[in-house]
DNA sequence: AGCAATTTTGACATCGATGTCAAAATTCGT
DNA sequence: ACGAATTTTGACATCGATGTCAAAATTGCT
């Protein structure tokens, strides 16, 4: 297929490349008749704007990366696909790049993929969008970035959230509310700030309904679904046995859910469990697990809506690109009465 | 940050651009002293090529593009990784397109992204790779594309594939060789073709081991858990019980599995169940689904380097860029002696 | 040493768009 | 209808690399 070029367009429509350009990109000084048969034209030989050599005299590049930690998790599937789903919207592309900090040089990496994809911005995912040096290389770079869900408000740059206290703090009522006063609570990673967040509404709740938690069972995990089976063996060990169990995530989740079968626990007539993300398997597991949906593809979106926004550039400290979006309770079969 | 251009480069090290080039490039004709010389400057400026002007001059993108039905599910995250991992081993760069054929439009889509990016190579992921129509957008852009599993072999494209036939096979044996004689078999979507080619190797087992295939036991699905769900009650009501379940995947294979405890059917005492794909939440069930590895990673990895290879684009009709790679019996709990 | 063959090098054009800025066309006011 | 103000348009340079090809340097041979 031979390509077709501006200057292709600009020959048959009768007006010069600068003019085509005028039109392709939406700008003024253009008369109404002119603009509508560059438009046809244009459609006549399906003409597209090469990327590159639009990059290259703009300096825009119309991509947008995804960084992020561990691209196979369903958590990244659901925030790569609500910025691709934004970024087709937009016209932008988006190029995802895994981060190892396990592996030397990672730094390098991510310098080079700034420098030479000359990205518009970057949408950096939980936990390395708690990663000071991380984030200098992108100050570095000048790359505009937006952080989902991190531990601090950023000064400089946008960033997306979800009241992970608030929805704990929910979890936690609720299960309150059914009867349950032992509730065990299974936390996540150190490095995962998000964690503390919801141990923070947990402990409020709780505070609030004036009971003391029991920091026996109050246990770490890694957010995988094996320590969610080696902590649930743990608290069905305990002396006093919880009657709820409340876990950070539901990866661990499951796994307490599978050792209460294993040990004939009966879910949730003996022990209730819930968790916190709604992936996937919380509902094909059975009984299902009650959890907290995290708007995670619509996070995603918003990120690319900032990035791609003309005024984020201008002003990325502006409080306006500082968002909190809605989470949701999803109750469901893995909780019950005390 | 200044950028740093290749005239930067050229000037400290005393050299023209081209040569810089020529050693950035690893061509031949630079005397060894000079190469050094440049690659010591390059290093101390942590000179990166822009990739876009490399492009446009070159008309080589670095960019690959990996378009698929539905970049939500695990199998996507996989087959994701595997193709990130190996770009980023060969300094090539991913750009993940989702193709929604729901969607009105979506030819122009991927025609837009086609020629706008100018990617050097494409990999389709299944289903998609079966549309003859999506594969002749590709041909009239004279994009260069690996096919992952497709019905047939394509005759002028790469393609890798797993043995799905030999796979059901093993697996059939395998049941057999526990005793079962009572089958029963969920397939997928007549739309993937994978689905029909380990349905033929399960009844080429039985045929082997001289059983008819009971075709009341013999259902079909579309590959969601749901759909396992509600194959598996018809089954369990079949006059009949069967022994054992084969699904075609592992999320129907946990639907099935779901009912069977819903209705206190013993897994794997009363009921064995298998399922194909092993996907996380297969072992994160209880008990864990003895399934098929799929070498998803491994098959992405694999269109990488075929995408990457000079040889490829000479001449994509070469057998050698028609791959198998092995697959993996991963047996665990959910299944047992009849 | 002298000349041909070969290797190394760089000048220059090019890829396809956009930014700048001045020229041309249009509108407006009187 | 005329000049000033404004809008529309296009010529040209530019972004940063690579391809082409001829010039310069090196090597090999007699």
């Amino acid at each position: 297929m031979k390509t077709v070029t501006i200057k292709d367009v600009a020959a048959r429509a009768g007006v010069s490349p600068k003019t085509v350009s005028r039109v392709i990109n939406g700008e003024d000084h253009v008369r109404p008749e002119i603009r509508e048969t560059v438009q046809r034209v244009v459609a006549e030989l399906n003409y597209r704007p090469n990327a590159f050599a639009r990059s290259l005299s703009s300096s825009r590049s119309y991509l947008l990366g995804l960084f992020i930690d561990d691209p196979v998790s369903g958590y990244a599937a659901e925030v790569q696909h609500g910025a691709l789903l934004q970024c087709r919207e937009r016209s932008y592309h988006l190029v995802v790049e895994p981060v190892d900090r396990q592996r030397a040089g990672w730094q390098d990496h991510v310098r080079a993929s700034l420098s030479g994809l000359r990205l518009d911005g970057a949408i950096l995912a939980p936990p390395i969008c708690d990663d000071a040096e991380l984030l200098g290389i992108f100050a570095d770079a000048g790359v505009p970035y937006v952080l989902i869900g991190p531990s601090y408000p950023p000064r400089d740059s946008g960033a997306v959230w979800m009241d992970d206290r608030a929805a704990a703090g929910e979890m936690t009522e609720y299960l309150l509310s059914l009867g349950h006063r032992r509730i065990a609570f299974i936390q996540g990673p150190e490095s995962h700030s998000a964690s503390a967040r919801r141990e923070e509404g947990y402990r409020a709740a709780m505070k609030a309904a004036g009971l003391a938690v029991n920091e026996d069972a109050m246990l770490r995990g890694d957010f995988s679904f094996r320590s969610g089976l080696e902590l649930g063996e743990l608290l069905l060990d305990l002396p006093e046995t919880p009657t709820a169990i409340f876990a950070c995530n539901d990866d661990m989740a499951l796994g307490a859910l599978i050792t209460a079968m294993k040990r004939g626990v009966a879910v949730p007539d003996a022990l209730s469990i819930c968790g916190f993300d709604d992936v996937a398997s919380s509902r094909a597991a059975w009984p299902q697990i009650t959890t907290i949906r995290q708007p995670n593809a619509e996070m995603a979106a918003a990120a690319v809506d900032i990035l791609v926004d003309p005024a984020f550039r201008k002003d990325c400290a502006d409080p306006a690109f500082r968002l909190m979006l809605a989470h949701a309770m999803i109750l469901r079969g893995s909780t019950g009465p005390a």
